[in-house]
Order: C-alpha cells, then structure tokens, then sequence
DNA sequence: CTCTAGGGCTAGGGTTAA
DNA sequence: TTTAACCCTAGCCCTAGA
C-alpha cells in the first residue's frame, strides 16, 4: 500500500512484539514475525519493523514501563529458548 | 543572533525547489539539497525546510498555481524510486 | 541469499515567530 | 487570530557485515 507512509504501532502489536520478545528474545525479529503465535498481530509488520519499534521502545521506556521485566531479559519466565541477550 | 528569526523563502529559492522536485521527485529532500545544480539557490536550505516548503506550497497552490505539472510527477531520471506521488 | 545493527532520512503532528 | 517557517521524533530506508 502506497497511501500511507506512516503505520503507527497500535497497543496490540506492540503487546505481540514485547511477547515475542520474550519467547525469542531480542533481534530474533524473523522469527517472531514469523511465530503462528503472532502472525495475526505483526501481520502488517517486517522484521525490520520490529527492530526499528523496539529501538524506539528501550529510548522512552524510562519515560513509560520504568521497571518492566520483559526490558531487561528475553526469557526468564516462558520455556527456555534462547541462552543469552545482549540486547 | 538574537532567538530564531524565520527566514522568508524567495521566488528563486521556490524555483529552485520545484526544479528539484520535477529532477528528483516529491520526497527526495536530501538529494534536491545536495544536487550541485541546485546547491547555490538551496544553500541555507535544509532538507527539513525544502519538505516544509512544499507542504506550505500545496496547501495554498489551488489560489496561486493551479495546474502546474511540476505538482503531479516526479520524473525518472533517476532510478526508480518514487513510483507514484501521493502529493 | 537472508538477517540484523545502526546511521540516515522522511512524514506528519506540534510549536513559534510575526 | 492566522500561518509560514521551524521543531520533534516515530517510523521507514539504506546497506555493511555476519
């Protein structure tokens, strides 16, 4: 679609990237745009979508979600699946 | 300098800039500021002032310039690039 | 070839000078 | 008050390197 330039992130897309954040981890971004899990949700997103989204996040997230667990590690509490981040 | 005077566009700059655009096309702010050909006229120009000039230009071109065709095609000189101009 | 990291650039809302 | 000129920055593009 050429009409719009700009497609600002809606909560549910955003929610979806921060999910498979956690389940990938951090600059896993094909994969998570890959995921079944949340195809439905970053069905209008690309890989580089989310890494672009994702740099904005950590910039103002001490403006916003201050102490989120998601921010500071990939997979803590949902299975094991990648061993480390340096996000 | 005392604060941030604005400073006034001038009909050379304005052809300048369309000149670019009808070269470049509609969107291509940095390299219109960065052509050599336009680079005298443009020189205290930004990219960022040439994008606000044009949104200033068409928002009032049904009272001044009508039915201009620099205002409904970028051109393709350059490689393909701009395949159509929301304008 | 695909993918990511990071710098570069634009689009559009917001702000300011006059 | 209105608005051309200018600012802010989320979102998108380009591309080297893995």
């Amino acid at each position: 679609m050429l009409g719009h330039r700009k497609n600002k992130w809606t909560v549910e897309e955003e929610e979806a990237l921060l999910a498979g954040i956690a389940k990938h981890g951090s600059g896993k971004w094909s994969n998570i745009v890959d995921d079944p899990e949340f195809a439905a949700q970053l069905l209008d997103r690309t890989n580089i979508n989310l890494k672009d989204k994702w740099r904005n996040m950590k910039k103002s997230r001490t403006h916003t979600l201050e102490s989120n667990s998601i921010f500071t590690s990939p997979s803590k509490t949902s299975r094991a699946v990648v061993s480390n981040e340096p996000f």
